[in-house]
RNA sequence: GGCGCCGUAGCCAAGCUGGUAAGGCAGAGGACUGCAAAUCCUCGAUCCCCGGUUCGAGUCCGGGCGGCGCCUCCA
């Protein structure tokens, strides 16, 4: 069996097959950092996600890397704007975005260069494309790549060029282009780039690299100049990444990427997420309003990657609950004892079922969703097996224990949830303190003391169960 | 206009090379419990419509209807 994906090159289901046994390179395309990453940005990062840990999970080493983009018309503005230096301007978005990324469970990656740390390697990219050929610096100052010089353009998106509307989209600045369809990998600078600090020079004079550009030299300097996986929204697909074929493979003179994937945008309400719509959502503002992270993750891996996704309230408040399912389930398992002496039970049969089920699902172009129906099916068959059953051998539940940790280390879950729901020792100890009053009410048959007891602590989000052996308390969400 | 996706139970969502349908949430009944919580058991689908291929189609083909996305320096 093998991993499968879906390439958006080829347009078809693909065995992956890495350039070299055993390791992997991957390029994830970055958010812009100009504002927070709302949650339809975080779809694909958590996308990226489950590509680098579930790589790493089939054994290869990962090298992952995912760019910031930090220079470009908006974070030009915004830098304006406030008045400071693109670089404060940026560094902001960059810190929240990552403190966005650790809340959901995304791994750090190996590297998350910045496109203004390299314009140095840019500049020397578009000279090459400058030598031979593949690019002209028109009267405006501005360097394009001209797409006339590379026969390949338009196959990623399976465009056939002499059907594109030439001039259609033309704004009315860029009439130095030779071709309408040529685009910017450098710019003059203008007196805004100058304000923002937004400005290099160049042996064609002073400007900013264009955006496609950065992924070229990123990827192909991180990385190599011919990586494994490239990964993207699917608004990416044209003209971006058509354009970094473009311009790598005319520079470089090898293959850019073994395969695409490109991860569809996520619908909020059923419609586009916009500000207007009034259905624009950061991950923050989710957290502030008392929403798990773990709850939005499962709500953001829900569905395949290229199937259409709707977030909704509703939805996430279902997740919540899935969630909690999950760490009830997992708590039953800690709290299992275990006795050398107890009966055989199907758990390891099980686990090994949900292993396999698992990395079938996954090895589906990345199946989240039937990874996740593997791993309730999982849940409810251990469910009953234990039902009535507080003892099993230290190895049957390991077995289990084991196999819910493995597949978690993918879907980061329990994982996100345990971070969010752990609690100070004090107030563990006020509730420790509160089961013993309890404990004690119960006995004097106070019922209404104990009930209330129950209460208080679940205003405060601590839930207890009763069960054979004393009193137990978790943390809801 | 070009490219593409989707339409499966109240909601979300699997279903590979065709053989009468995973999983999650919600709901109903029951068991357990002082009551709960957790858990278990039981209960739910004309698979958008119409044709076609086939012994047999959610699953392939054709045609409709409906929804959506990308094509704009938006993941």
């Amino acid at each position: 069996m093998a991993l499968k994906l879906r390439n958006t090159m080829s347009r078809s289901m693909e065995t992956f097959e890495p350039l070299e046994p055993g390791r992997v390179l991957v390029y994830g395309c970055g958010p812009t950092v100009y504002d927070h990453a709302h949650i339809g940005n975080f779809r694909a990062f958590l996308f990226y996600d489950l590509v680098h840990r579930y790589l790493e999970w089939s054994g290869y080493e990962v090298r992952f890397v995912v760019n910031l983009t930090d220079v470009d018309d908006r974070t030009i503005r915004g830098a304006v704007a406030e008045g400071v230096g693109i670089a404060e301007h940026t560094g902001r978005f960059a810190e929240l975005f990552l403190a966005d990324s650790g809340a959901l469970g995304i791994r750090p990656v190996d590297a998350y260069p910045r496109a203004t740390e390299y314009v140095d390697r840019m500049v020397e990219f578009i000279t090459r494309l400058l030598d031979s050929g593949h690019a002209y610096v028109a009267e405006d100052g501005a360097v394009y790549y001209s797409i006339a010089r590379f026969a390949e353009y338009g196959r990623l998106k399976g465009i056939d060029l002499s059907t594109l509307r030439a001039g259609a989209r033309v704004a009315q600045d860029e009439y130095e282009k030779e071709d309408a369809r040529d685009f910017a990998l450098w710019k003059a600078a203008t007196d805004e780039d100058e304000r923002a600090g937004a400005a290099w020079d160049a042996p064609w004079g002073r400007g900013r690299p264009g955006w496609h550009l950065e992924c070229s030299v990123m990827s192909t300097t991180e990385l190599a100049d011919t990586i494994d996986l490239h990964l993207g929204g699917e608004d990416l697909v044209f003209p971006h990444h058509e354009n970094e074929i473009a311009q790598s493979e005319a520079a470089t003179g090898e293959p850019f990427v073994h395969y695409w994937l490109h991860v569809k945008h996520l619908l909020v309400d059923g419609r586009k997420m916009s500000k207007s719509l009034g259905n624009f959502f950061t991950v923050r503002e989710l957290v502030d309003q008392g929403f798990d992270p773990a709850s939005i993750r499962h709500q953001l891996i829900s569905a395949q990657y290229r199937k259409e996704l709707n977030f909704t309230l509703e939805g996430l408040e279902a997740s919540k609950n899935a969630i909690q399912r999950l760490v009830d389930f997992e708590s039953r398992l800690d709290a299992l004892s275990t006795d050398a002496e107890a009966a055989r039970t199907d758990l390891p049969t099980l686990a090994d079922d949900l292993l396999e089920e698992f990395r079938v699902a996954m090895d589906d172009d990345f199946n989240s969703a039937d990874a996740l129906a593997a791993l309730f099916t999982f849940v409810n068959r251990v469910n009953g097996a234990l039902d009535g059953r507080p003892t099993v051998r230290a190895g049957d539940r390991d077995a289990a224990l084991g196999a819910l940790g493995s597949v978690d280390a993918v879907l980061g879950l329990l994982e996100v949830a345990r971070a969010s729901r752990a609690i100070g020792d004090e107030l563990a100890a006020h509730v420790e303190e509160r089961i013993r009053a309890r404990a004690e009410a119960k006995r004097q048959r106070d019922f209404a003391a104990a009930d209330a007891i129950r209460d208080e602590l679940a205003e405060q989000g601590i839930v207890l169960e009763d069960g054979p052996d004393g009193t137990r308390w978790k943390v809801v969400r």
